[in-house]
RNA sequence: GCACCCGUAGCUCAAUUGGAUAGAGCACCAGACUACGAAUCUGGGGGUUGGAGGUUCGAGUCCUUCCGGGUGCGCCA
């Protein structure tokens, strides 16, 4: 038994489209919809079987439409089916339909709302795999955010979830990292050396010049006082000093990211090394396989066209055939000096998803990778796997409308601390998903804050609050007790602003559906907002009209199923915010 | 130059995955507090969905091509 009707009343559109149809295809009933209408004088929903079914069949829409309407008409929750417009078929549901979602919300909880669409099937979401060369910043909370609540999201539809953290511990950039906190040691210890100086004995230059790092130099200074430099306090050999300041610096860097993510109310499950993955060899039994198929070979790219090429000069390497799964060139496995790409690390690390048991993997990049969708996508496909990359695009952080500039602490972008400081972690969060991910996003910083209409955090907060506040006055004259609530009857919610946001509900599990299905958390806020203003308007209504007030003094039985509805209009706020990862407020005075 | 993302009301954004007359907020105009929270609510005007073609019963959504913004472009992860 489910508890969407929008999957009940298809079922009864279904069968209804067996009979007129007998030989209906399967393909052909996997697209009807029954959706909410746009238009109340439509009905509460509507369904296009007519129309879906109309060439397979070779009859005409309206004809099927007619023919659906008279085995529909008077089945359960049904009260009128009518033929519509290019051949949709309106429903008329009775409404008792809709005021029975109170109690089972009333008896689920939280979970209403949840779904057996994900069959249990497991997924593997990761998210943010920042770097671990500094602080997290504002490009990838935005990651962060939506990562966590399209896991939070699939979970509850019911796919078998893993949160994952994919560390980039090795290549080059950590050896950068190794040299910065190297430097920072040495000023820790009192060298004579200036920047300039010390940069000049670093190979590729000295990157990570950000203050961050100072507290690296100083711990490393205390556990081991100058016996990591040279006698003058200057650059020793690197054998020497590197692996402890380098294995000091990432676990200092990552230590920071997890008190970062858990100022943001994220964690994660499982966090992978992609030193220890390399360490493995493994990757190179995955080459070896595809190689097998054919899919690797040695050759020489074309250089990129247009683009001012410098130092580029044709070479032979070891390519993957993405382009076979359609991206635009062949990619490369192997570096120069031998070792693999990040590319080919990749791979092995999506084999070994694939390994564990994941039949569906999700990847939650930055903008900046865009130009890698395709052969990642390509390689998963070569290995048999599905992999859907969710991109987040650029974020921009304003203030009252103006841009604000870079910290000087971080060297970098504004940091993600900066932002929790400032917005809190429930609007940061919230905010996050006020954009689909796939548009760029202008965060500000003021807006986030204020206390208006405007801000979707504070509106819905706003309702829920005054959800409680009702309930917490009702309290002190009736049984507020779910238990008690879910045996209202509920016959008197009849006035256009209940029945509205009862429909509103029952469309929560619909929503959850689609969302998961889509892997698009920012509906989840969208809905709630929509949610927040049916409550707001029925809410006021009773302002206009005292008859319409939930607590009736003189009337119990009226009073105990508007207060249902409330409570019930409570406990979806609060599932909805669950899911991104943001905590309801009880008040807000 | 090529690839990917975006382009919707003056502004910020939605749009039930191809469905009916494209919707909200802000701003603008006109209204509602002897209160279970007016931090809210009601009503009104505002559109050639960047342009042009195409696919079909039906396109903001899919295809082609331009224009504009963003991201990236053989050994950085």
């Amino acid at each position: 038994m489910t508890e969407n009707i929008f999957a009940t009343v298809r079922v009864a559109v279904l069968a209804a489209l067996h009979q007129v149809v007998p030989d209906l295809a399967q393909d052909v009933a996997a697209r009807v919809e029954v959706t909410p209408t746009k238009d109340p004088a439509h009905g509460d929903m509507a369904t296009n079987a007519a129309m879906v079914s109309s060439k397979a069949a070779r009859r005409k829409p309206a004809e099927i439409a007619a023919a659906l309407v008279e085995h529909l008409a008077g089945q359960a929750m049904i009260v009128s089916a009518e033929p519509a417009g290019p051949g949709f078929v309106n429903l008329r549901l009775d409404p008792a339909a809709f005021r029975a979602v109170v109690p089972t919300i009333l008896t689920r909880f939280e979970a209403f709302g949840g779904s057996d669409l994900g069959q249990g099937v497991r997924v593997n979401v990761e998210y943010v795999s920042a770097n671990p060369t500094g602080p997290m910043h504002i490009g990838h909370c935005r990651g962060a955010v939506v990562g966590d609540s399209l896991a939070n999201l699939l979970a509850k539809a019911g796919f078998d979830v893993t949160k994952e953290y994919l560390v980039n511990d090795a290549g080059g950039q950590v050896n950068a990292l190794a040299w910065a906190a190297y430097w920072r040691y040495l000023q820790a210890i009192g060298t004579t050396l200036d920047e300039e100086a010390f940069a000049a004995q670093v190979p590729g230059g000295l990157q990570y010049r950000g203050e961050y790092l100072i507290p690296v130099g100083e711990a490393l200074a205390a556990t081991h006082g100058d016996s990591l430099a040279a006698p003058d306090n200057g650059v020793a050999g690197v054998q020497l000093w590197f692996e402890t300041v380098r294995d000091t610096a990432l676990s200092m860097m990552m230590a920071g990211i997890r008190e970062d993510l858990a100022l943001l109310g994220v964690s994660h499950d499982v966090f992978s090394s992609e030193r220890e993955l390399a360490a493995t060899g493994a990757t190179d039994k995955v080459i070896d396989r595809l190689r097998g198929m054919g899919l690797i070979y040695e050759g020489v790219l074309e250089p990129p066209k247009g683009k001012l090429a410098d130092d580029w000069e044709p070479r032979e390497q070891t390519l993957f055939r993405s382009t076979q799964f359609g991206d635009d060139v062949d990619r490369a496995l192997r570096k120069s000096d031998g070792s693999n790409t990040y590319f080919a690390n990749d791979i092995y690390y999506h084999a070994d998803k694939l390994a564990r048991g994941f039949q569906v993997m999700i990847d939650v990049w930055g903008a900046d990778h865009g130009g890698y969708v395709s052969r990642m996508t390509s390689a998963t496909k070569a290995l048999g796997g599905r992999l859907d990359i969710v991109l987040c695009q650029i974020v921009k952080v304003l203030k009252g409308g103006e841009p604000v500039r870079m910290s000087k602490r971080a060297g970098t972008f504004i940091t993600l601390r900066d932002l929790l400081d400032e917005v809190g972690r429930d609007a940061v969060r919230f905010t996050m998903l006020t954009r689909k991910s796939d548009a760029q996003f202008d965060f500000d910083i003021e807006a986030a804050v204020a206390q208006t209409r405007e801000n979707p955090v504070f509106y819905v907060q706003y309702a829920h609050a005054r959800c409680r506040s009702v309930l917490r006055a009702a309290a002190e004259s009736h049984d507020v007790s779910p238990e008690t609530l879910a045996q209202a009857s509920l016959d008197s919610l009849a006035d256009e602003a209940e029945m509205a946001l009862l429909r509103r509900l029952a469309t929560w599990p619909r929503l959850v559906e689609q969302a998961a299905q889509s892997r698009e958390p920012h509906r989840i806020a969208f809905f709630l907002y929509d949610l927040a203003g049916d409550f707001h308007m029925l809410w006021n209504r009773g302002r206009d009209d005292a008859a319409l007030r939930f607590i009736q003094a003189d009337r119990p039985a009226e009073t105990l199923a508007r207060l249902a509805l409330v409570s019930a209009t409570a406990v979806v706020i609060r599932s909805g915010l669950a899911v991104m990862g943001v905590e309801p407020v009880e008040e807000m005075r």
